[in-house]
RNA sequence: GCGAAAGUGGCGGAAUUGGUAGACGCGCAGGAUUUAGGUUCCUGUGGGGUAAUCCCGUGAGAGUUCGAGUCUCUCCUUUCGCACCA
């Protein structure tokens, strides 16, 4: 055994032996409990940042310690590889998307190999390979025939000057990013997934998904945004009825006012003839340009002079033209009930329009509607025949009454919007359509996929190549050999990671999937960052059930247990100049001072020691200039060190906060347990562990030891407590620090706490232990052997510690028989002679026994 | 505005079911080793107090309890998500 723990030799040795062993690549055991264990994969931008590293070191954590399980486990890797980025660098350096991204995947996978990850690279997926989006068009075409998949008008950004379409992030304070013209929210034909025919499903699931963390649920579930109300048609002399969608039927007799959006086709219609309206509606156009300002937009609005009937009650009712009532939910119109909803109120007392009571509340409290909106449900009032009754019994009735009528209904509305999956962009998968001569959408035939993305196209940041590249627009009509218009959008990214976790079950498959994915799938464990809490978990989730109805898998949901790491965040430093323009410097560059205390006094730049700034505590961002690039910690660390860092400090769904000290404490307990293991083995051969004649040290040892593995075993199992996991290790290594006895038995137990450490610590830093177990005589290697086995035994004692507290305050700490009763232990705590200081003179009233625990007098 | 989470030493955090507050580590201080620095090792480290298992102490205030960091209520602060949702 090497005397100093050299990182470098470790890592490579023990890399080595994964790779000539082949140790995880997997293949469908039925004989072994499968595990799948999934990390998010990444969008090749050029280099690992520590965000990957934390996410996908706590990945490798739990698929390690399953293994250790005795699980057959899956641990795939694969490239997020489509996305804008590209085509940005693409347009910079003037090389081919695809270029550029295959470089990146090169060196990042080569950074997450140094890393060790156990990653069964024989799978790896990379979504830009016609190989793996062929699949996704194969099932789109699919979709297009079942009508799951739809052709409609969107709203898209659109830039005047370059003449495209820009994403969102290429939209600047509403200015393009590359022309810097004011960008026009334009209707555009555009391909959408029915997403809200799974609404129900979607949202039901939720439910189910126990392992799920509850905050990311919540979020769905109001994205989702399911509301139960009724449709209510309003008649409006010489027009249309006006349609509204309301989720407080009881409130309908207190309708004073109607109010439309902006975009609303009656207000439109209105405003042909009335440049007044027509002035309004166009400033509210162009305030919603502008995203910020909504947030603080005062609620305005006009009357445009006609007016809708009550549909119960006949009376005529002003209808409104109002900035606050969006065309994109419901049915773009409300109607207003100023005495119970908090905007119609406000909106209301504004322009004067009356505030009726009809709802009063259960417990006669006093509604003063001059004050407030009272919004609780109650008990109807100055409501016809439907005084009295409840928000249910009116809810009900009226339902029946208007669809009697047929002038109304029951209706569930959501907040969810289909998915809009195309995108006018040039590096991203076809969509796989063609146009015939009427302009007729009609799905790719199966023998004519892959729709290829080609290669021989520039790149410029105006209008996608693909529109003016006639190879690729030119196809002919499979039916009728007719020269045909190929579509040129392609998918949003979102698409491709919408399924990857299924590809990697099946790789090289001649379909999308086979029957290796119902070995596999779900997956028992994904790990990834909380910023996909919406967007790609309720995409995959859809997914995964399009994939269910096409009978490619056999379960409900993709992802059993989910869990969400939190950002790495590190400190900022800044200088700031005369103009206010804050320049910021790398913490690596910064050293601190501090006061005897150990108080942060201050902080300089190293190069020239002139003071630095230091800002707040923030995400790493290139921004802020405080991100770490893990490269450098690897070259000087070792990857272990790193590793051990990421999980070490918090929990892993918290922020864990960059530091360089902290790093070093890794190091200096990874140089530590080799010395400890390096000492025990030059101390010589152990004797045989016999069990009954060891000393009470070294039953005391032992116990550390098994109460180590439980402890250890639940934190990682059950708490994701990888941080406490590892403090408890630490401990037990301290205890063996602490260990003076160099007989052979005590050798023993030394031998086997340390053993016992290094296998619960395998997860985590793999390298070292790899070598640290074949020098603690270990016959295999050690990412072969099994998680330690808990000896309840070993952690049975004669005697425990007690506390004893007089009026619930600690007062003493005293040893009784492990089987004391609580006689006993009254006994003892009564006869201690600090408990006596405290009691003396008192009546004792009360007396509280937790066995095993404390006793508590009360005087 | 609505929803969620959180607030504990100089710092990151621990305390899992209402039962020993501060595990583990960073930093700091003292000592040993070293020509020196670094490394490594040992000791100490919430505040007060000469000292004691003495007092105080988990954002603030109240409450429940033999006993509260943990439960309840009110308030303050921070972070995250959503945001005119009818």
């Amino acid at each position: 055994m090497e005397q100093l723990y050299q990182p470098e030799i470790v890592e490579r040795d023990a890399q080595q032996y994964w790779d000539e062993h082949r140790c995880f690549e997997v293949t469908e055991d039925t004989s072994k409990e499968k595990f799948y264990c999934l990390s998010m994969l990444p969008y090749p931008s050029g280099r690992l940042h520590m965000g990957h590293v934390r996410n996908y070191t706590i990945g490798d954590v739990i698929s390690r310690f399953q293994r250790m399980q005795g699980k057959n486990v899956l641990q795939p890797m694969g490239w997020d590889a489509f996305g804008l980025p590209a085509e940005n660098a693409a347009i910079k350096h003037k090389v081919h998307p695809a270029k550029w991204t295959y470089a990146n995947i090169e060196e990042m996978r080569s950074q997450l190999k140094r890393m060790g990850y156990a990653y069964d690279w024989s799978r790896e997926v990379t979504t830009c390979k016609p190989e793996y989006y062929r699949w996704e068009q194969w099932l789109f075409t699919r979709l297009m025939r079942k009508g799951l998949a739809y052709r409609a008008n969107g709203i898209v950004n659109w830039d005047p000057v370059d003449q495209t379409v820009l994403a969102n992030e290429q939209v600047i304070d509403g200015k393009g990013w590359r022309s810097g013209a004011p960008i026009e929210r334009r209707e555009m034909p555009q391909w959408f997934l029915k997403i809200t025919e799974y609404a129900d499903e979607l949202l039901d699931w939720l439910d189910k998904l126990d392992d799920w963390p509850e905050s990311v649920k919540t979020m769905q579930r109001n994205w989702i945004g399911r509301s139960e109300g009724i449709d209510i048609e309003f008649p409006v002399a010489g027009h249309d009825a006006l349609r509204v969608f309301t989720t407080r039927p009881d409130t309908l007799f207190g309708v004073t006012y109607m109010a439309v959006a902006p975009e609303h086709p009656l207000a439109a219609g209105v405003a042909r003839n009335n440049p007044g309206i027509a002035a309004f509606i166009d400033e509210c156009r162009k305030v919603q340009a502008s995203e910020a300002a909504l947030e603080t937009l005062e609620k305005k609005g006009m009357p445009i002079g006609v007016n809708a009937q009550h549909p119960l009650t006949g009376e005529d009712i002003p209808i409104w033209v109002a900035n606050f009532v969006v065309m994109s939910y419901g049915t773009g119109a409300v109607m207003a009930v100023p005495g119970h909803d908090e905007r119609d109120w406000e909106f209301a007392t504004k322009y004067g329009l009356p505030i009726v009571q009809v709802i009063e509340p259960l417990d006669d409290a006093t509604v003063d509607l001059s004050q407030d909106a009272f919004v609780a449900y109650g008990r109807l009032i100055n409501s016809g025949e439907y005084d009295g009754m409840s928000y249910e019994e009116a809810f009900d009735a009226l339902a029946a009454y208007f669809e009697a009528q047929g002038t109304g209904q029951r209706r569930v509305n959501y907040r969810l919007r289909d998915w809009l999956v195309s995108r006018q962009r040039f590096w991203g998968c076809p969509v796989p359509a063609i146009y015939d001569n009427d302009g007729e959408p009609e799905p790719v035939p199966d023998d004519q996929l892959p729709v290829v993305l080609p290669e021989n196209v520039e790149v410029t940041g105006g209008a996608s190549p693909l529109i003016d590249a006639p190879e690729f627009q030119n196809a002919t009509d499979p039916d009728t050999g007719a020269p045909v218009r190929r579509e040129s959008d392609t998918f949003d990214t979102f698409m491709e990671s919408s399924w990857y976790y299924a590809r990697y079950t099946s790789p090289g498959a001649d379909a999308m999937l086979d029957e290796r994915a119902r070995y596999w799938l779900p997956v028992d464990q994904y790990v990834g960052g909380i910023e996909h809490a919406i967007l790609h978990l309720i995409y995959a989730r859809f997914y995964y059930k399009l994939l269910r109805d096409e009978g490619l898998v056999d379960s409900d949901e993709p992802f059993i247990r989910l869990l969400c790491q939190g950002m790495v965040i590190g400190e900022t430093y800044y200088r700031e100049d005369d103009k206010g323009h804050k320049t910021y410097y790398n913490p690596a560059d910064v050293e601190l001072e501090r006061d005897a205390g150990g108080r942060i006094v201050g902080a300089r730049l190293i190069s020239d020691g002139q003071p630095v700034t230091p800002g707040p505590i923030e995400k790493m961002s290139k921004s802020k200039n405080n991100g770490i690039d893990p490269e450098a910690l690897l070259s000087r660390y070792g990857a272990d060190t790193v590793r051990l860092f990421v999980v070490s400090d918090v929990p892993p769904d918290q922020a864990l906060e960059w530091s360089e000290e902290g790093v070093e404490g890794m190091f200096r307990f990874l140089k530590r347990l080799w010395r400890l293991v390096r000492e025990c083995v030059e101390r010589g051969e152990p004797a045989e562990l016999d069990l009954s004649a060891l000393t009470p040290q070294q039953k005391a040892l032992r116990r550390t030891t098994h109460k180590t593995i439980a402890k250890v075993t639940d934190d990682i199992t059950r708490r994701y407590a990888y941080n406490t996991a590892i403090a408890a290790v630490r401990e037990l290594l301290n205890a063996v620090a602490k260990f003076n006895d160099d007989s052979a038995l005590g050798r023993a137990v030394v031998r086997e706490a340390l053993r016992s450490s290094v296998l619960m610590l395998t997860p985590v830093v793999p390298h070292v232990c790899h070598s640290l177990w074949y020098a603690l005589g270990g016959d295999n290697a050690v990412v072969d052997e099994s998680w330690p086995v808990f000896d309840a035994d070993a952690i049975e004692s004669d005697s425990v510690e007690i506390v004893v507290q007089v009026n619930g305050k600690l007062r003493s700490r005293i040893q009784v028989a492990a089987d004391a009763d609580r006689d006993a232990m009254e006994e003892a705590a009564l006869g201690d002679e600090n408990v006596q200081r405290f009691i003396e003179g008192a009546a004792i009233r009360k007396v509280i026994v937790v066995p095993g625990k404390l006793v508590n007098l009360v005087v």
